[in-house]
DNA sequence: ACCTATTTGTCCGTATGTATG
DNA sequence: CCATACATACGGACAAATAGG
């Protein structure tokens, strides 16, 4: 059994959003290399107590963005590269939160983005 | 009423991919344009004779791959560029039920795709 | 090599919530 | 305030992979 996983309760957001957030950085924190095993979705479900399904969501969305492999009789690993990965959803998360702190639109993050490709390319 | 979209009840794989596979060629062959709005969940799991959520897991999922937009209250979304988007796709589908039946493993296509990615760059 | 029981994710459905118009 | 339409969470049946004998 291990626990490693611990969600806020009282935290905003959807619940498989928060587990998926749990464990995207139980991986940044090392908690979990590359190979290793995640908990099994009932087990996690049960711990957290919430249902299984909304732990399997997480999981899936995580499998979405290339973070872990997801594969039934198995259960769920931690993907090569799923560190570097999980650091970019990380920045992309904090520059969304301050992106809309000051009012951008989606457009002005574009735009933005395409500015400082430019000038890295000098 | 629209339907448009006639899903075949004896195909193989799992209903939220055939829902998923016709949008996406409906999408292709013109049926629907970008901004053109799709039918509501409710009403095209009606008419297909399966849940609303089976419908919605499809729409999200088109959605996660950028052909269509999501917003509660509103519906579904055709977004600009959905259609090359579908078509890259479908190429992709087909080299890859291609490869699985020559046999091919991942690391083979990934292999064939780097060469043909070096000969490009000549 | 075979079988079968357990583990573990996959799928579809039901009910309720919540933003939009 | 009401109707619309997607979003979220949960429940149960199922199938693939695995482990033991």
């Amino acid at each position: 059994m291990v626990s490693l996983l611990h969600i806020d309760p009282a935290s905003p957001g959807p619940l498989h959003e928060r587990i998926a957030g749990s464990v995207r950085r139980a991986v940044l924190e090392g908690e979990f290399a590359p190979g290793d095993t995640l908990p099994a979705a009932r087990d996690l479900a049960q711990t957290v107590g919430v249902n299984i399904n909304t732990v399997l969501r997480a999981y899936r969305d995580l499998r979405d963005q290339g973070l872990i492999d997801l594969r039934r009789g198995r259960g769920a690993t931690v993907r090569d590269g799923a560190v570097s990965r999980a650091r970019l959803d990380g920045l992309a998360d904090q520059l969304l939160a301050e992106a809309a702190h000051l009012g951008l639109t989606p457009a002005d993050i574009t735009h933005l983005l395409n500015e400082r490709k430019s000038h890295e390319s000098r």
